[in-house]
RNA sequence: UGGCCGGUAGUUCAAGUGGUUAGAACGUCGGACUUUGACUCCGGAUGUUGCAGGUUCGAGUCCUGCCCGGCCAGCCA
């Protein structure tokens, strides 16, 4: 496997973007500068969708040697908090990225009406005193020409005069309207006279009260990066459409330097999994999941909770690339690179999730033995841990069977496997309940196979975790499936919502860990041997949560039986 | 219905200006190894490159037509 994607650097790697970029640095444009930018407006949490374009926005800047900011993209005064100013910067640090700075497009609202200015001056913009639905109305259809509206051609000074009072406050919402003067008739539909400014007399988070109007994102967005200097815009594929506008603000302003160059790329989709933001709130405010960090939340801070490292985001990013189709990644190729990344650094521990008691009969009335486990096989720096070894100890319900199937290699009656760095046993006898179930082992250890190698080169079949009883430590483990069922929730015009896994968690309580694992920080997380990689909860120190399961060949067999 | 952008294994991406049997990853199947049924290693299978024509010695790459998908008619971004 290799996860490394087939080079990194600038020249070797190649899709669309990176070949524009090469492209218009060799043709000399914006003086050898390669800057970008990350835009996030200010009004919800980052998820899986967004790393994309953090990782690639990052990258590129790294990769030429140019530098990349954090955006906030403030112009809508009605959705925005400064909680999320904060949450958002944490969220980009956590994934690995430092912005060259931190910037925000409502520190440009000056320069962004004066531009206004310019452009009412040249006759390229006018007060609208249509109301949105009579805009609506005129704007005309795909196969219909706009209308022009009956102030289209007020004088310059009227226009001045009119913007000059929106932006005191005198109107009230909706009234009026800056608008662009293109062309009605226009076949794309952006330049129909599209509006830059509107009349809001809300509090914004950051310029408070003083201002009664706010650009439009196509107003806004082009200028912040022409101010900032950034030569390359990258956006999602929705704002294609947008570009002529974009180029027709930048080209009709008196702009130091090289114009900005948008490209657009397709965002991220993950199977079974929504980034709409609207299903997101709704999941949190429904109570369908608990907040916004919950772990089966595509968002960063769930993600985070879930025990997904920032470096397997990052090298998924990389893995998946760039197009100009929208498509699905399956999540099980994100999985995958967490297993790639855990596996090479989580260390290894046991733990038993569902608890069967093992009795050694033969074992020394009382004694405990102080064994040697690897830390993790992959990193010998990593050393040993010491794990106590005693007659009582517990060993998972489904290493069990009383009478085991063909290709089932683990305990049984009669049958000999090893426990992991301690001994071969042998289980002699089981005791039921009054329902049949299990409830009790009753083995045999082999003294000369401590460590778990016999002297005589006899094999065993299958090495099984344990934890010694009065040693063990109880915790709750949550496991986690996938949060809708359908691995392309809504596509097929349905609500996604109906989608939602009503069993997307299972909370295990008594489980049993190996008594190391008491003193694991938060957010540290460890392989459970045999099971998967289980985070420590940031919170709570009884609870772990799993990250993902390893690769489980045996549920693959079993699956296929019942197929078929 | 108009415009724009797309269509390559199950999935996501590769295939310099047209040039041998269209590659890779994940998944899947089989094998080796193994004190994790993990990891690692080896190997197999899956493609009418959306369809139909055309240009050419030669087309996934160029041309034409058609089909399918996405986006666009917020004073959201």
């Amino acid at each position: 496997m290799n996860h490394t994607p087939s080079g990194t650097t600038a020249n070797s790697r190649t899709d669309f973007i990176r070949e524009r970029v090469r492209a218009d640095l060799a043709a000399g444009r914006f003086d050898g500068r390669v800057q970008t930018r990350f835009p996030p407006e200010p009004n919800g949490y980052l998820h899986i969708g967004h790393a994309k374009a953090i990782c690639l926005n990052f990258a590129i800047a790294a990769e030429f040697d140019g530098i990349c900011k954090l955006r906030f993209d403030d112009t809508n005064p009605e959705t925005e908090e400064a909680t999320f100013v904060e949450v958002i910067q944490d969220d980009i640090r956590w994934l690995g990225f430092e912005p060259a700075e931190v910037v925000f497009a409502s520190d440009y609202f000056d320069q962004l009406a004066d531009w206004a200015i310019d452009l009412i001056e040249a006759g390229l913009a006018y007060v609208d005193d249509q109301d949105a639905e009579a805009m609506s109305l005129n704007r005309g259809s795909f196969t219909q020409p706009g209308t022009d509206s009956p102030w289209r051609n007020r004088s310059v000074e009227e226009n001045i005069d009119l913007f000059a009072r929106m932006r005191d406050g005198e109107f009230a919402e909706g009234s009026r309207a800056l608008r662009a003067r293109i062309d009605m008739g226009h076949e794309n539909m952006q330049m129909r006279d599209p509006v830059l400014y509107r009349i809001r007399h809300a509090h914004h988070y950051r310029t408070g009260d003083s201002w009664h109007v706010y650009p439009t994102y196509d107003w806004a967005h082009g200028q912040s990066d022409a101010i900032e200097g950034v030569t390359h815009s990258l956006c999602s594929l929705e704002f294609d459409s947008h570009r002529r506008l974009y180029d027709w603000c930048l080209e009709h302003l008196d702009l130091p330097g090289d114009k900005p160059e948008q490209t657009e790329f397709a965002r991220l989709n993950l199977t079974h999994t929504m980034t709409s933001k609207r299903v997101l709130r709704t999941l949190v405010d429904g109570g369908l999941v608990d907040g916004w960090d919950d772990p089966r939340m595509p968002t960063l801070r769930g993600l985070k909770r879930r025990g997904y490292p920032p470096e397997a985001i990052r090298a998924f990013c990389s893995h998946i690339g760039v197009a100009r189709v929208n498509g699905t990644h399956e999540i099980e190729l994100l999985e995958s690179f967490v297993r790639t990344h855990h596996n090479r650094h989580a260390l290894r521990r046991m733990a038993v999730l569902k608890p069967l008691e093992v009795v050694i009969e033969n074992w020394p009335e009382g004694q405990v033995v102080e064994l040697d486990a690897i830390n993790n096989p992959e990193d010998d720096s990593a050393g040993t841990r010491k794990v106590p070894f005693t007659g009582r100890l517990f060993i998972e319900r489904d290493d069990f069977m009383i009478d085991p199937p063909k290709k089932f290699f683990r305990l049984a009656p009669g049958r000999e496997v090893r426990l992991r760095a301690g001994f071969y046993i042998t289980c002699i006898d089981h005791v039921t309940d009054e329902t049949g179930e299990v409830v009790q082992l009753r083995c045999t250890y082999d003294p000369e196979t401590r460590g778990g190698q016999a002297p005589d080169g006899r094999k065993v079949k299958a090495t099984l975790h344990w934890v010694a009883a009065e040693h063990a430590v109880d915790a709750d483990v949550i496991l986690y499936g996938r949060l809708f069922t359908d691995s392309h929730p809504g596509a097929d015009g349905t609500d996604p919502l109906d989608a939602v896994n009503p069993d997307s968690r299972q909370v295990l309580t008594g489980c049993k860990l190996e008594p190391m694992l008491a003193d694991t920080p938060g957010g540290v997380v460890v392989q459970f041997e045999r099971l998967g990689y289980f985070a420590h909860d940031l919170d709570d120190p009884g609870l772990w949560h799993r990250t993902v399961g390893l690769r489980d060949e045996w549920a693959n067999i079993r699956k296929r039986r019942v197929k078929g």
